[in-house]
DNA sequence: GATGAATGAGTATTCATTCAT
DNA sequence: TATGAATGAATACTCATTCAT
């Protein structure tokens, strides 16, 4: 593997463990097998190689999403398909919650994010608005909707540590995941149901 | 106000702001109009102040739930009287909810945390068990709805920059957090509705 | 006890295990179960404490050196006197050897103690050289002489760690600080003969 | 010179004058016209910088004894042949001695000395041992000997500011020194006379 | 691309000392 | 006498970044 993306792993490994501030670039450095100067030589500034790592979650995330969108359907199957999309991504890319919830709470990189944060969140409501009629579920409120669902997904990865001790099983197990998305569906049918 | 109370008071304020790692003891110092060598004849080093804010947090969260929890009522009103005492705290304490995201990602103090959550969770869970009989809600697995509750809650919180964009108004000022409340009271009567 | 002899013989304690600077007012406090503000109430300072210590070594010290040092006798018998006496004072009071030792190297307190030094030295060749006739011994050098008695006698209690190992048994017992003085007497005889 | 070098030398010379805790590393740096952080890049620590000047001397002290000890010849030749060799290293390594004084009074880094001091007692021992037939000296305690020859040279030096107000003159200059270790010889020969 | 050396600004922490009671 | 609280100055050490090769 090129330098460059062993310290781009090795960054990303580190930054979801510790975060931004508590990881160093020496720490980055050995764990990647390079040099502190390399890491400038590739990426400016530590805040550089954050920011190269946030942009490549967003790029996936979006493409992600987009793919899922704007497929034709009912609003109930939209949902199903972008509650089942999220899940996958933040399974297959363990870091990205850690580091997202971490630096939203506030830092120097909230800016950023949040940005991306709301262009992907008007986009899902965009969507689901465009699949249903104004006059079939009047009383749902899709800001809060999307508030509601988003937090139901993400704090099962944001929160897995206490989740496991709870549960007594890895969260992020094949058999535990399908039963959160199960959960979530189900979450999902019931508010259409009563909002219907 | 004695020193030891500034200093307190100044951190919290600091830490919800910009994180543990990124306070700083002269800022601390500054921001509460004492100094240095006094933040640590008071708390003995920078984590442990750190700690007695959590744990002041923790105290006060555990005491409010206690007082909800165990009085008598359906299960549907428990639940209800849980939401509204959780996001009544988070309304109150602005700062524990970005405090306990941060550290709950990773970090030194993760495991303190952990504990006091994994006790609160498992107290919900007892008081809602213990609400309904067992035949009532059979398909509802208490874990789970847990988990998405506290996310639905917490998220609104820890969020809530993204949010004042989206709303395009302070998503913390009362009339917000009123909608948000019935829209949360709505999710926990669709889902006992579709469980029972 | 009082405490300002309780700090007296903590700080003893402290400064000949660890040396003054690395000795801190906060141990003395807690070994002597006052507290800081009490020490300086009562030595001005810690290094007014550090002379106090040094001053009634001192003290001791000339009292028993004179003591021994005008008795009449021959020169073997005086030499003989104060090598006795040098050694059962250090055996007796072992602190002072360490406190000295490290800081006749350089430090704060130099001047003073090396004044004292100068004085006992003093003091020692005049009787020594009292003693003795020009014509008997004129071979002897007495400074040179006083040089290497006072270095065999005190090297043996600053190197009594290194000296335990050599041993293999305890340089302070009294079976040991015989054989010493012993040695101690033989070198002296055998130096009064060769110079005769 | 290299910035190491300098370093290490701006360091012998400040812990020599003023002993381990008493010298900062900011004085380190200004001596040496460098910086703090560069004592760390290439020490790891003060104490590391500290060891690295204890290591050079007494790799520097053991090769200098290998090279005097092992040469044939008769014990009092062996004796002055260490006794020269000791004083000149002494002499030519001025911060030596006052490093060790005062460390092996006690601190952090006694025992490393204590392992270098012992090692070479030893190898003195064996080599004075196997000068002599063993009934030639039988009155001869080698352990007190070396003891009372190490404290009259190394006295010299650790006293040398004492010593320079007695003497009205320099102790390091030729001429005391010549002196002195005429002085030294000549007790040698008296013990060995009187023990022979 | 890669790396050892260098650096200014910063960190948490400790210190002896003082003050008010 | 005794003590808890307070403080300015200092400490060792670490950091991200730059530079020369």
């Amino acid at each position: 593997m090129e330098a460059r993306e062993k310290i781009f792993q090795a960054a990303d490994r580190l930054f979801s463990i510790n975060g931004f501030d508590a990881t160093t670039t020496r720490e980055i450095a050995e764990a990647s097998n390079t040099n502190k100067a390399l890491i400038h030589y590739h990426f400016k500034s530590k805040r550089g190689l954050f920011q190269a790592i946030l942009d490549r979650y967003f790029d996936n995330l979006s493409e992600t999403l987009q793919r899922v969108l704007f497929k034709n359907g009912a609003t109930g199957d939209r949902l199903a398909a972008v509650i089942e999309a999220y899940v996958d991504f933040l399974a297959k890319n363990r870091s990205y919650a850690l580091i997202v919830q971490r630096e939203i709470a506030g830092g120097t990189g909230r800016e950023r994010i949040m940005e991306h944060m709301i262009h992907n969140f008007q986009m899902i409501i965009t969507a689901l608005r465009d699949a249903y009629p104004e006059s079939d579920y009047r009383n749902i409120d899709a800001e809060q909707l999307l508030i509601s669902f988003y937090g139901m997904i993400v704090t099962y990865f944001t929160y897995s540590g206490v989740i496991e001790r709870m549960l007594k099983s890895d969260p992020l197990s094949q058999a535990n995941l399908a039963k959160r998305k199960e959960h979530l569906l189900m979450m999902a049918q019931a508010v259409l149901k009563a909002a219907g």
